[in-house]
DNA sequence: TAAAAATACTCCATAGGTATTTTAT
DNA sequence: ATAAAATACCTATGGAGTATTTTTA
């Protein structure tokens, strides 16, 4: 009887840096992650969900439709927590 | 350059189920791990963010006042998330 | 070709379990 | 005495890196 039944919430992050850069390399720079990494986290979390989340093109990635609906809910989400932790004076440091 | 410093995601989601149970225990149960785990998790979580944020007290955790900002604003985020997931349709299975 | 994503392979750090101790009443 | 959280210790897993292959324009 869990509330939330929700993928691994660090793959989540990762997905909303590539949506954001429509780039998996440069997320994986943002992120401190190898573009490896980043590519099996997404993958992972389009297995974890049932859903494509990016249409893989040539030179571009960009989101499904489903991918956008989840992008900005992330969005929302992360900045909201972010705005909250730097209210609180929390240390910014990365994790691990 | 990374747009978000956030902690670890997955330790707000058991922060998260901590500060709603108000029980380490009940949380361990609810996200499938242990009493040990969930601690741990929350301790590093509160290290990350060079925050308090549980009162532990005899037989009962109450959040302090900074656990209570962010409980909320995690809640919402992952209220948001949740709801998006399932209009999606997602997989709601757990994470690994 | 070239640029970007996917993948095979490996490794080892660390997340988590067990068992125990501590704490507070 | 009890119930819950913290912790010491250990182990296995899976997350991440490197190197390579695939893709497609």
């Amino acid at each position: 009887m869990r509330k939330y039944p929700l993928p691994s919430l660090d793959l989540l992050h990762s997905f909303e840096a590539v949506a954001r850069h429509r780039s998996f390399t440069l997320a994986a720079d943002e992120l401190c992650l190898t573009q490896s990494a980043v590519s099996r986290q997404v993958k992972a979390l389009e297995d974890a969900l049932g859903l494509r989340l990016f249409h893989r093109l040539h030179r571009a990635v960009t989101v499904t439709a489903e991918g956008q609906r989840l992008f900005e809910s992330v969005t929302r989400g992360l900045d909201d927590v972010s705005a909250c932790l730097a209210a609180l004076g929390a240390a910014t440091k990365a994790p691990s």
